[in-house]
DNA sequence: TGTACATCAGTGAACGCGCGTTCACTGATGTAC
DNA sequence: TGTACATCAGTGAACGCGCGTTCACTGATGTAC
């Protein structure tokens, strides 16, 4: 269940140079097949393709992986990975996964590092800071590969249920919003959704959060993904408006009270 | 552009036999369409299947449709068509759809016929119960066939452009959100962002809608997207709670100053 | 009312395609003594 | 350091499949005189 300290997706402390090149090779079809979905989306992927795109034939890319399901299982376990590790890494260390960064990482080593000591290295911050750096953060990543967005949010596969070690890295992303959660002043009644959620809560078992904060985590994720997601799909294109003053006042408005 | 009164999708007054059998033919075509959609998802729409579930030989089909871009658009237009006279039936009069209409339907007739005289009838009620109808209408529409939906707003596929008639049913949709946003008190300063949208409002063009009326059309919009669209791909599943009661309260929020 | 013709729905055969996947095999790389 | 063996990456041929689509044709339905 992805405790603390896991390591990077694929490379991990000594391997062998067989192992470095297994890795090294799996990665490379997953960047091809990254790039066949910016292209022609999720579909489209084509096992054969690949390897002719690598200059293999195809048959060899079963060393690699199982079946095609199997590459698209782990495109879609790195996604959440990677979504994973921006949105903790924009909460511990006030900046998100830089700018112009490209589809593959996944978030390596460094990432746990440098997020106690970023936290603790601000002063006295307005408490939605946080919630805010991971707003951008979670655009940033969304606008650099839409397609790779879709793959954890978009239309779903009627038959499909994700492997459990998927849901897990979910739960840790909406556990993190939590985290990010300003908590609210004490003596605010509760309202009857809040008490809803405070008596059905287990996507947020085990954490401390109180009922407003789930209330307000639900919001930041609900509300972010429908402004994110309209306009990674295109939806504002002939608007005229300007994206990025959207998101930023659905953001303010989900900041304020 | 969908002048009023535009007839439903199909049907036309005075239609010889052979049209109406032809439409017939259509109607069914693009049922089983649903129906595999609905099952699969939309990348596993094929022809053939659909012709042999039809008890035909697969060519016979490309007499209704010239490939399977053709009865795909058709499928998007459908969706677009039906979604729009939801939501403007809901504006008009005070109720939805039928709760458990299926896939089909896309509003024929006596959709215009009720509209004026429902609202007419109507005393003075609560200035944002329009919204609300349309916000209830829109997700019993949404979830009576996820993938109708997603083929709205779900993940797009990276090369296509809409033809033109649809997007101008995208924009009939928007038109009716701004009809129905409620007058903000006149005295109130706008926002920046609302400054913004007011300058930038191609998507209102020749709406009366002041710049606060746009900006809630568009929170309206993107924010019921947000908690929908997570609904129907099945994010809230193993979380516990009532969706019911998050879209709810989600509205709520939305109604409220 | 009956005949001649045009329209059009549907068939079956065929084409070419690219897909996922299996299999037996070759050749290079690493390991053990 | 050198030899014997095991591991494993990659190939090429092959299988079966279902797809979209074209084409020449048959037979039923509608239309014109």
């Amino acid at each position: 269940m992805a405790g603390p300290g896991t390591p990077g997706t694929e490379s991990s402390r000594t391997e062998s140079p067989r192992e470095r090149y297994r890795s090294q090779v799996r990665a490379e079809v997953k960047e091809r097949a990254w790039e066949q979905m910016a292209e022609a989306g999720a579909s489209a992927l084509s096992l054969n393709a690949i390897a002719k795109q690598m200059g293999m034939s195809g048959p060899a890319l079963y060393r690699y992986f199982a079946s095609r399901d199997d590459l698209i299982t782990a495109l879609i376990r790195d996604a959440y990975r990677g979504l994973a590790d921006t949105v903790r890494l924009a909460y511990g260390t006030g900046e998100g996964e830089p700018a112009g960064s490209g589809a593959g990482s996944g978030g390596g080593p460094g990432a746990d590092a440098s997020r106690e000591a970023g936290r603790a290295s601000r002063g006295a911050e307005d408490a939605t800071a946080p919630l805010a750096r991971i707003a951008h953060a979670l655009r940033g990543w969304a606008l650099a590969d839409p397609q790779r967005y879709f793959l954890v949010y978009g239309t779903p596969v009627p038959g499909y249920h994700a492997p459990e070690d998927i849901t897990a890295i979910a739960d840790e992303i909406m556990r993190t919003l939590l985290d990010a959660c300003p908590a609210p002043p004490a003596d605010r009644p509760a309202t009857p959704f809040e008490t809803h959620l405070a008596d059905h809560r287990q996507w947020a078992a085990g954490h401390p959060a109180p009922p407003a904060a789930l209330r307000r985590a639900l919001s930041f994720w609900t509300r972010l993904h429908g402004v994110l997601s309209l306009e990674l799909a295109g939806h504002f294109d002939g608007m005229g408006l300007d994206p990025d003053r959207l998101f930023a006042a659905e953001l303010d408005g989900l900041l304020a009270p």
